[in-house]
DNA sequence: CACATATCAGGCTGACTGACATCT
DNA sequence: CAGATGTCAGTCTGCCTGATATGT
């Protein structure tokens, strides 16, 4: 590459260069693209740890979900509300957990509309290892220090917050 | 709801906070957890914006990439090279981007195996209206000051350094 | 020849809309 | 009855693999 400003190889922080050379530098557009580009590499990170249980990191959340509630088992509706998904695309992740084995469905005793999600020993089995796995691998973040991660964390709830992401 | 322990209403960090109470807390699955959700935010946001002009971000982004090239055109390898894409997705996008008339194709004259996407006034229109709208909306990080915004940016890069997103 | 370039066929994923049966 | 619940059909998106034609 012959552009002497070039010093920086990643294409998405180039583009924000020859942005900035346009219109400005925009520190909004440094931070939003950051953000987009970390959670992409958090992503194939967590995907290439799920992958070897046959889970993907959407499965593995509903499958978190599950094992941490206090029966084992939840209505359809509250695992969308729980991790901010459309109802069909949780019909959609427990029909995959289902034909995997880590998730049966049963009727809701209490609800003769709904249905319940139980997790199945295996299910169980499997939480534990790829948590496991993410925790041995720093959730991705091993190039962060303690405080670092604090501080990330910090300032990202000032945009959930603003979002309504929050309750408080 | 009836869980006590129930005090936050997101799920991520619900799902966090339940997490920690069996395995002790984990500063990096905060801040993980926080990266995923925020970019999920800023996604919507950012789609929301492109949506009234027929784009949606991963295709305003290449737009941009051809907005800000020398000529106006790159070839399809190019284009997935910096956006770091797979060149099924690059034959994808661009395909689309020409249906709605923001780019053409043509023949490489210096390859004739390849081929250049070139944008079009049209395209050059939608960037600038849309960049224009992302600006104004402080690229979904309004809830942030300047010096907030550019802390988020120097603690991402260190992730990307490590995750040799950059080259420095 | 090995290799690069781009496309196509086809699969998988998660998200969505609209329609529907069922139940509260 | 209105409203909630879950599923299904079908669409769209982006990403991927493998095969292929073409050209370097």
């Amino acid at each position: 590459m012959s552009d002497p400003l070039d010093l920086n190889f990643d294409p998405i922080e180039r583009a924000a260069q020859i942005w900035d050379e346009r219109f400005g530098p925009s520190d909004a557009m440094a931070a939003a693209t950051s953000i987009m580009r970390v959670q992409q590499l958090l992503l194939s990170e967590f995907d290439r740890i799920c992958r070897p249980y046959g889970l993907t990191f959407a499965r593995y959340e509903a499958l978190v979900l599950l094992s941490f509630s206090r029966t084992g088992a939840l209505p359809m509706a509250k695992i969308g509300e729980r991790l901010m998904v459309h109802p069909t695309s949780v019909t959609n992740t427990i029909q995959r957990l289902e034909t995997a084995g880590f998730v049966v469905r049963e009727p809701n005793p209490r609800d003769g509309r709904g249905t319940l999600a139980r997790i199945t020993d295996s299910g169980r089995d499997a939480v534990k290892r790829v948590t496991a796995e993410l925790m041995e691998a720093d959730f991705g973040l091993p190039a962060l220090d303690r405080d670092q991660r604090v501080a990330v964390f910090e300032l990202l709830r000032e945009v959930r917050v603003a979002a309504r992401d929050f309750s408080r």
